[in-house]
RNA sequence: GGGGCGGUAGCUCAAUUGGUUAGAGUACCGGACUGUCGAUCCGGUGGUUGCGGGUUCAAGUCCCGUCCGCCUCGCCA
């Protein structure tokens, strides 16, 4: 070994003692006769200390060193004496007195240093990802991922379940996401895709016995990146036989309370809190509501149906609905200016035409629009909402989804504007009870909600011919601080209800055959109940981080254009890789 | 595909209504300094203002196009 401590674990207990450290140079102060080096390696920062004249020999080199050397120190543990401590280090208390060093390699001078405090363009970040990647905060998100990918291993090997390895190359199926394609040499013209997840093998693992099975798996979507999405990410993906939705919940209760001690030191309460679907789109208007504050939404459709103001009269004759939310004493802290521009275009992204809004003063509605409202109307709207003076009341008129979006983005924002709650808190919910299909307007057809091979709540069998919008799956998210943080279902695992959903679907026998017949033939020799669900691993180390970007808990990660600065990724291929392939390009012409 | 923000010294930023030689901090280079920890002090180097056109006596600034990064809508079974 170059060391025989880090830089992190010296302390006064090791002073008189000889130690070697090797790191990196996080600072370096020249003072002539003596020069100090706060020495860096992931553990910590130990200050070192060169006196001039106990040695000529490494005036030279202490004297020469600069921004991110990499050296090798050999010296004595001193205390630093009173006067001299840095509270700020906890090697603070000590430093090593330089008898001998080395050093290691020289760096350029780097783009950018570890230790600022104010950080580069994100695209020199990534470019130089290996130094953005020595500084302590992605240090610590890296090892916050190791510790939750642990517990995880932890509690699954607890429980006797297996992880197992599936394909990297699977087989394209036309549902869902865009796949990334690899081309095949030996099959001309065919091609791979990459897994979205390992959905259909995981499946198949139950039908082959292994009643309990985990991966973190990495999972590949050629769809447009957010700040919470990369191209390539990572699931905790679990399937159980023998089981009822019930166990999946509790045994994810587990996991999610597990990774919480890992990292917090302390287990969640359990069960995690369950909501339907329904309740969350009526309170909430999303599938995935941060319920870190409360905030819910208002429905006064039936309240407005009868006033002056035509905007609402007319949305409720139409069938649709004026809904909005009471934010609490906040009549003054939004200008019209703000109201008229800043948040009419917030919902105005979703499609909200408008955003209608009255202040709550000396109990009645106050607002250039309040005199389309009778003393009766308003007090119904103010009590419907529960609201009191210097509260402002908000609303859009629109249809039901567009209602949702709106009120739920508006509510996103304000949570957070008006800090209404503890942004290092995990708060988890379960989502139960989603429909089973949605309909279609472009495709005029049934689409899953989930997938196709999600089973039917047992009391809803009967709506398939009569309606099947009506039919709820035995599908649940794990909703946590506002994201889908985990998602599954109980499968089906009779081919004749698998068909079934096929048809809903239309999807012939032949396209599912073709499909995904290996599913459906896997399924007929034998297929115990099974379910299971996945955990974006990925946004569960950006919540208990505290970040709001996935870029920053993924090591290598892409730019918003799915590229590695680093790499230089995606990039133009021999023409020969390509003849073998054959492949011919055929680009769109350059203007 | 749509909307928004950004790109000026290695880095972070500034630059009035379009007007002198594009500045500051930091880094880097040289010098001074024996107790600093954002060390300090003195001096210096460093610019294709992302790229390509255009308007103008004059463009970092205005116009058109384009590239890159970020946020977002659509998209993500």
């Amino acid at each position: 070994m170059l060391r025989t401590k880090t830089c992190g674990e010296l302390n006064a207990s090791h002073v008189g003692q000889t130690e070697t450290l090797a790191g990196w140079v996080d600072k370096y102060r020249d003072h002539g006769g003596v020069v100090f080096i706060d020495l860096r390696d992931r553990y910590g920062i130990t200050q070192i200390s060169f006196k001039l004249d106990t040695s000529s020999d490494i005036q030279e080199l202490a004297q020469s060193l600069r921004y991110e050397d990499v050296v090798q120190v050999t010296g004595t543990v001193v205390s630093r004496g009173e006067g001299n401590i840095n509270p700020k280090l906890p090697t603070g208390e000590i430093e090593v007195a330089a008898a001998s060093a080395k050093l290691l390699n020289k760096s350029r001078t780097p783009p950018f240093e570890p230790r600022g405090e104010t950080l580069p363009n994100e695209e020199l970040r990534l470019q130089y990802r290996f130094i953005d990647l020595r500084r302590p905060p992605l240090q610590r998100n890296m090892m916050i991922r190791h510790k939750l990918t642990k517990a995880v291993r932890d509690y699954f090997d607890g429980l006797e379940f297996l992880e197992i390895e599936t394909p990297i190359l699977g087989r394209s199926t036309p549902e869902g996401a865009r796949d990334y394609l690899v081309p095949s040499r030996v099959h001309e013209g065919s091609f791979y895709a990459l897994p979205q997840s390992p959905q259909l093998f995981k499946q198949i693992l139950m039908v082959a016995g292994y009643d309990r099975y985990y991966q973190i798996a990495r999972c590949f979507r050629d769809e447009d990146l957010r700040a919470d999405r990369q191209p390539e990410f990572t699931q905790i993906d679990v399937e159980m036989a023998f089981v009822e939705l019930e166990d999946i919940l509790s045994t994810i209760d587990g996991l999610v309370s597990a990774m919480h001690e890992s990292v917090r030191g302390k287990p969640l309460p359990t069960p995690l809190p369950r909501y339907t679907h329904a309740e969350v789109m009526e309170k909430y208007g999303t599938d995935k509501p941060d319920l870190r504050f409360e905030l819910p939404i208002s429905n006064i459709s039936d309240l407005v149906a009868d006033s002056d103001f035509g905007v609402f009269k007319n949305t409720v004759a139409d069938g649709n609905f004026v809904r909005g939310l009471c934010i609490k004493e906040a009549a003054d802290k939004y200008s019209r200016r703000v109201l008229d521009n800043d948040l009419k275009g917030l919902v105005g992204t979703y499609g909200a035409k408008g955003l209608a809004y009255f202040k709550v003063t000396d109990g009645k509605l106050d607002s250039s629009i309040a005199k389309f409202f009778n003393d009766e109307q308003q007090q119904a709207i103010i009590e419907r909402m529960s609201g009191e003076d210097g509260d402002l009341l908000v609303f859009v008129a629109d249809t039901w989804s567009v209602s949702c979006a709106a009120l739920a983005a508006l509510r996103n924002f304000l949570g957070k504007d008006l800090e209404l709650y503890d942004p290092t808190e995990i708060n988890c919910l379960w989502v139960l009870d989603f429909p089973l299909v949605t309909w279609n307007e472009d495709e005029n057809r049934y689409d899953a909600e989930h997938h196709p091979f999600c089973a039917v709540h047992p009391d809803d069998v009967g709506y398939f011919e009569s309606d099947p919008g009506k039919i709820r799956a035995q599908s649940y998210d794990l909703v946590c601080n506002g994201y889908e943080a985990a998602s599954g279902s109980i499968r089906i695992h009779d081919p004749a209800t698998q068909q079934k959903i096929f048809d809903l679907l239309n999807i012939t026998p032949e396209d599912a055959e073709e499909r995904f017949g290996f599913l459906l033939n896997a399924l007929r020799y034998g297929a115990p109940p099974h379910g299971g669900i996945a955990l974006g691993l990925d946004r569960w180390v950006m919540m208990f981080t505290g970040g709001e970007n996935i870029r920053d808990v993924i090591a290598f990660p892409k730019t918003q254009r799915a590229s590695d600065l680093m790499l230089g990724a995606p990039s133009e291929v021999d023409k020969r890789q390509l003849r073998d392939l054959h492949i011919k390009l055929d680009l769109p012409e350059q203007s």
